[in-house]
RNA sequence: GCCGGUGUAGCUCAGUGGUAGAGCAGGGGACUCAUAAGCCCUUGGUCGGUGGUUCGAAUCCGCCCACCGGCACCA
């Protein structure tokens, strides 16, 4: 992928079935999606982050019938739940769409269904199956022999109608070729291999609608056919074009999707099929471009088993995020679940997480430094003398982390190997103030002594400007009011390590000898006083120790 | 059933032929700028089992066991 200054950047998330509040899982995939987006954001790509909510799904219906509330009700209750958990967890997107409530998704799901039927790609077929209403899917008789579901128990149901196909085995060939050569990346490989093996075994074609009746007359009209509604998978992955204004061509969507060499799926493994196989399908049937990418990311169990409603162990997303803070879920996401892999979580992992690291070595880091310039220094970062061995190998593992972090990133979406690689910063310099031991300058300076002056004010230097290098890592930045996500938006490329080369010394942009400016979200100048940063991290974190069960000591609200 | 993956210290994992590694947790120490944090030292493993190839295998091959994915409309 593309990662020159500049470049566009589009990014998505998958859109959640809306039938009940969202959960840890959900939470996964916005914070690694927000981690991507926000890395493409650092290095000044023009970025679009979009999220949304599946609302056109029966199980949507059934779950507003069980409740005995209007589906419009229940549909709009969790979209917003799902749209506060990105507040909640400090998701950047920039845009979220919901596709039952906007027209900017109808119509652009008509219009790809048209391109579709324009390309002859669409054609009716008699269909009979057994069929759950639960899953909203059919049964073979060999899945289900006694007549039940066998995921929901309950007695399948004989259903018969005439429904509209997609011509999926038209593309067998072009789907294997844009896998193959490339052009569609499937991440990690082994999810590739699973899609390639299913296309090799020959693609049929698929149902694209359900009768009204069966749909409970929820979902968006076939055109041309107002008895039929499209099947809700065709309608939900047009909404990575539709919210690009796909429907009337605006703008954004040559800009972010047709011009864009970028074009990034996040997705959970079990929908690959439909991103990696029926998407792209769609496309090529309508004339469009494909998505570039395919990121495939596991799931969570909890304490060792699968989350269920059945098993009760369903981790609310938002209660998560009340109790222990966005950094705290953030940084445990990032650092400690593998971005491809599934991961277990329990509360006691996120503990030990945050306190070993977050309030532990970084933590105590500023703390320490913090209370090293209020008391050496009044606050004010000093002009550094000539740079010693262990200043050196200081600036060295510095000068080396924004590679390590490009590699990571750009390639393979890492943020373990790029969070890791900053706590080797974050490390070295918890060594490196054992080693300069300021304390000792500060009572030899005190004694006249101007050797050690020098000396401290060049280890104070160093320790802020590895903290400034740090800086960007908090995930949480100052919500002072409603609009700290555009504030936070603002600070890309200008503002950041990797754009001014991350290293120490004479070359590095800095105003020592200077108070610090007072705003800094909103200073787009590069002279900031790494002081400020310092004081400006050490509120944003606020970070102190979790007690084991105890409540979190997250940002929300803070600053 | 078929195909693929995983099984390494209490926990999470790295290590694809040459006498077992990291982080966390546990134990000890020196220091004090700091959130009993940080720094230094350190206890832990017959590398799932078994049989082979090899001078030598966690690392290659066979078999077995356990768990996890994929095998068409399921976050």
């Amino acid at each position: 992928m593309t990662t020159t200054f500049g470049h566009r950047f589009y990014i998505t998330t998958s859109i959640p079935y809306v039938n009940a509040a969202p959960h840890i899982g959900h939470a996964l995939e916005y914070v690694q999606t927000d981690a991507f987006a926000r890395y493409h954001r650092l290095i000044g790509a023009d970025t679009r982050f979009l999220a949304g909510t599946d609302e056109n799904s029966l199980t949507n219906v059934l779950a507003a019938e069980r409740e005995g509330v209007p589906v419009a009700d229940l549909v709009d209750r969790n979209a917003r739940a799902f749209l506060r958990l990105t507040e909640y967890l400090h998701i950047f997107n920039d845009d979220f769409i919901r596709t039952a409530a906007e027209p900017r998704h109808i119509e652009g799901a008509r219009k790809l269904w048209a391109a579709c039927d324009r390309a002859g790609d669409i054609y009716t077929r008699y269909y009979s199956g057994l069929y759950c209403v639960r899953c909203e899917q059919f049964y073979t008789e060999e899945e289900a022999p006694d007549g039940l579901c066998p995921e929901h128990h309950i007695p399948l149901e004989l259903v018969e109608e005439e429904n509209y196909f997609f011509r999926l085995s038209r593309y067998q060939d072009d789907l294997a070729r844009a896998i193959d050569s490339g052009a569609l990346r499937i991440i990690p490989e082994t999810r590739r291999n699973e899609v390639r093996a299913f296309i090799a075994r020959g693609l049929e074609d698929f149902s694209v609608s359900r009768s009204r009746t069966r749909a409970r007359g929820w979902g968006i009209a076939v055109p041309g056919d107002p008895h039929q509604v499209m099947y809700v998978w065709f309608d939900a992955l047009a909404n990575y074009i539709t919210a690009l204004g796909y429907a009337h061509d605006d703008e954004l969507y040559p800009r972010y999707w047709v011009e864009n060499p970028n074009r990034v799926h996040v997705i959970g493994k079990g929908i690959l099929r439909f991103h990696a196989v029926y998407w792209p399908a769609m496309l090529m049937s309508a004339g469009e471009p494909l998505p570039t990418t395919i990121v495939v990311h596991g799931y969570l169990t909890i304490g060792g088993e699968k989350m269920s409603k059945s098993l009760g162990n369903v981790v609310d997303a938002a209660d998560l995020t009340a109790r222990y803070g966005a950094d705290a879920v953030r940084y445990w996401m990032l650092r400690q679940v593998p971005p491809t892999q599934d991961a277990d979580y329990t509360d006691g992992k996120l503990e030990r997480r945050y306190n070993a690291d977050l309030a532990n070595d970084l933590g105590n880091l500023l703390n320490r430094t913090v209370s090293m310039f209020r008391r050496y220094r009044a606050g004010v970062v000093p002009i550094p003398g000539q740079s010693d061995a262990t200043d050196q190998d200081l600036e060295a593992v510095a000068a080396g982390l924004a590679g390590t972090i490009e590699e990571a990133m750009s390639r393979d979406d890492d943020p373990q190997v790029t969070l890791a690689a900053i706590w080797d910063l974050v490390v070295r310099a918890n060594r490196y103030v054992e080693e300069t031991v300021p304390w000792s300058l500060a009572k030899a300076e005190r004694g006249g002594d101007a050797t050690a002056a020098e000396r401290l004010d060049t280890a104070l230097y160093h320790l802020a400007e590895a903290l400034r290098l740090i800086a960007p890592v908090p995930p949480a930045l100052p919500a002072r009011d409603g609009g700290a996500h555009r504030r936070a938006d603002r600070l890309r490329a200008g503002d950041t390590f990797l754009a001014r080369g991350a290293h120490l010394g004479p070359a590095s942009t800095r105003n020592p000898g200077q108070r610090a400016a007072p705003d800094f979200p909103e200073d787009r100048g590069m002279t900031r006083d790494a002081s400020y940063v310092i004081r400006h991290a050490y509120c944003v974190l606020r970070i102190s120790p979790l007690s084991p069960g105890g409540r979190g000591a997250g940002c929300e609200g803070s600053a």
